[in-house]
RNA sequence: CGGGCUGUAGCGCAGCUUGGCAGCGCGCCUGCUUUGGGAGCAGGAGGUCCCGGGUUCAAAUCCCGGCAGCCCGACCA
């Protein structure tokens, strides 16, 4: 290992994860175990993605609202699953203003309740249906393994909720939430290639009839759950008496939904395109997406680089100015190298004797000089590549670590360098106990071509995906 | 809850066995020389040695008590 390097993925995949995450500035441990700090990099992509999902969250007709952190303790408890689900980890004060509360008030593990009182309150007609209700907060869930984004006790997310007339209906959006909005960002704007399909009753969330998941295989062969999309049936409209007037004048509960993806998106990127020199972002979660290096402070280099750092943004492009030259060039292209930031243009005085700049493509670490003339088409073409090849990539990795199996024993087998398909009838009765002590889980049921179930499949025809997990 | 390990500069650690000036690497600051893949030299700053008590002329070091963290197991999911 080179001075100063990061240990290789191979060598320890755990502490090279934290190392790119420290490294790289995008978040610290915070003074409470569990607790985390997102620094300006990894909030900037976080901002970059919260973007992205906002939009499309909009065009899929929620609108945004925000709701208390304080919960009623009473109120998780309207739900038996729920409440059940959720009481291992929550967080609960006890006092206030100095004095013991007369009902303890928990920190929100999610807003399910809270929402739904007061959807209770504002249906009473099918004309105020649906309603679409998103959120962006953070929540708390105390965590005792916790890991930097990936698992944390508090962290900050996207919680959808809706109330519809019908159960087809709530389906419907439900599945449109993750495919329009989870599938479409992971993928078009993430450039992680997911696998969709439903949890079996155990990994389900507590309190819905059908979870809908995104899941991801991580640099390690390891799941990644990376949003949920849930139909909640009317398990809460019956807890909070949500019901409405329908055309004809009878009363029923509504059917609801609610989806989520968090900052442990953030860890995905990481895990799924990091390599052994740091981070690799796709441009479109790039919070600096061109950094244009001055080798050495010379005049003719400043006005170079400045030039093409106005022609940069000019065309669109984020864009900065590295212009340190107290500190080596060497370091300064192993930092960006670190933050992963996609293309540099190294600007020094050798080049622009000849009127060239270099160019470094971060994802294949390719170098190559061009014409200082040339640089704008040449980065416009290497951003508009980057995010595809980098698909690309992470989809043939999960191709080369997925394997159709026959039975259990082959699927633990399989289980442990990455994901084993194998049909959930197959395994058995006991089968997700006897994953589970290998420390493995079926991370979701589709159809043999990859699709999503239709009503009136049944699961034990279905391919259990399987594999481990974080 | 049980077992093991660790708390010393911002980070990583040595020193503890055998008590005797608080150390090393990286990072940081200043100056000069450098700058095309983690620069060199010189100078400098930075400490509640986890906390409390005890033994001793003298404690980072030995003894007692406590706290915190990490790993394994159990539990939970």
């Amino acid at each position: 290992m080179a001075k100063g390097a990061i240990v290789s993925r191979a060598e320890d995949f755990p502490r090279w994860y934290q190392e790119v995450v420290a490294r790289a500035e995008m978040a610290d441990n915070g003074p409470v175990r569990g607790t985390m700090v997102i620094r300006p990099w990894g909030y900037g992509i976080w901002e970059l993605l919260q973007a992205e999902l906002d939009r499309r969250i909009k065009e899929a007709g929620a609108e945004n609202a925000y709701f208390p952190l304080f919960i009623p303790e009473s109120y998780l408890s309207l739900e038996a699953e729920h409440v059940e689900g959720f009481s291992p980890e929550l967080a609960v004060v006890t006092h206030g203003g100095g004095k013991k509360l007369e009902e303890p008030v928990v920190v929100r593990p999610t807003s399910e309740t809270v929402i739904n009182s007061f959807f209770a309150k504002w249906i009473q007609s099918h004309r105020d249906l649906p309603l679409l209700i998103n959120q962006w907060a953070n929540v708390v869930r105390w965590e005792l393994r916790p890991r930097l984004f990936l698992r944390t006790s508090e962290f900050l997310w996207q919680e959808g909720h809706t109330a519809h007339a019908t159960e087809a209906e709530a389906r419907a959006y439900a599945l449109l939430i993750l495919r329009d909005v989870y599938l479409s960002t992971m993928v078009d704007v993430a450039a992680l290639p997911v696998l969709t399909g439903h949890k079996t009753p155990r990994e389900r969330f507590a309190g819905a009839i059908r979870t809908w998941t995104c899941e991801g295989l991580m640099g390690d062969g390891k799941a990644l759950q990376m949003g949920t999309s849930h139909e909640l049936g009317q398990n809460f409209s019956r807890a909070f008496g949500i019901t409405f007037s329908n055309a004809e004048g009878g009363l029923e509960h509504v059917w609801q939904t609610s989806w989520g993806v968090s900052t442990r998106l953030i860890g995905a990127l990481v895990m799924g395109h990091g390599d052994d020199f740091g981070l690799r972002l796709p441009p479109a979660l790039a919070p600096t997406q061109v950094v244009v290096l001055m080798i050495k402070e010379e005049p003719e280099v400043r006005a170079a680089a400045e030039g093409l750092v106005a022609e940069l943004r000019a065309a669109g492009h984020r864009v900065r100015l590295d212009d340190r030259t107290e500190t080596s060039f060497g370091r300064r292209s192993v930092d960006w190298e670190l933050k992963g930031v996609p293309v540099r243009v190294e600007v020094g005085p050798r080049d622009l004797a000849e009127g060239n700049v270099t160019l470094v493509t971060r994802h294949l670490r390719h170098k190559q000089t061009f014409a200082r003339t040339a640089v704008r088409q040449e980065v416009d073409g290497i951003m508009a590549r980057v995010g595809p090849e980098l698909l690309a990539e992470a989809a043939a990795f999960r191709a080369a670590h997925t394997v159709d199996v026959r039975t259990l024993e082959e699927a633990v087998e399989a289980g442990g360098t990455g994901l084993a398909r194998i049909r959930l009838g197959a395994l058995g009765a006991d089968g997700e106990d006897r994953l589970a002590d290998k420390a493995l889980s079926v991370r979701c049921l589709q159809r043999p071509d990859g699709g999503l179930a239709e009503p009136g499949d049944d699961d034990a025809d279905l391919i259990a995906v399987v594999g481990r997990s974080y």
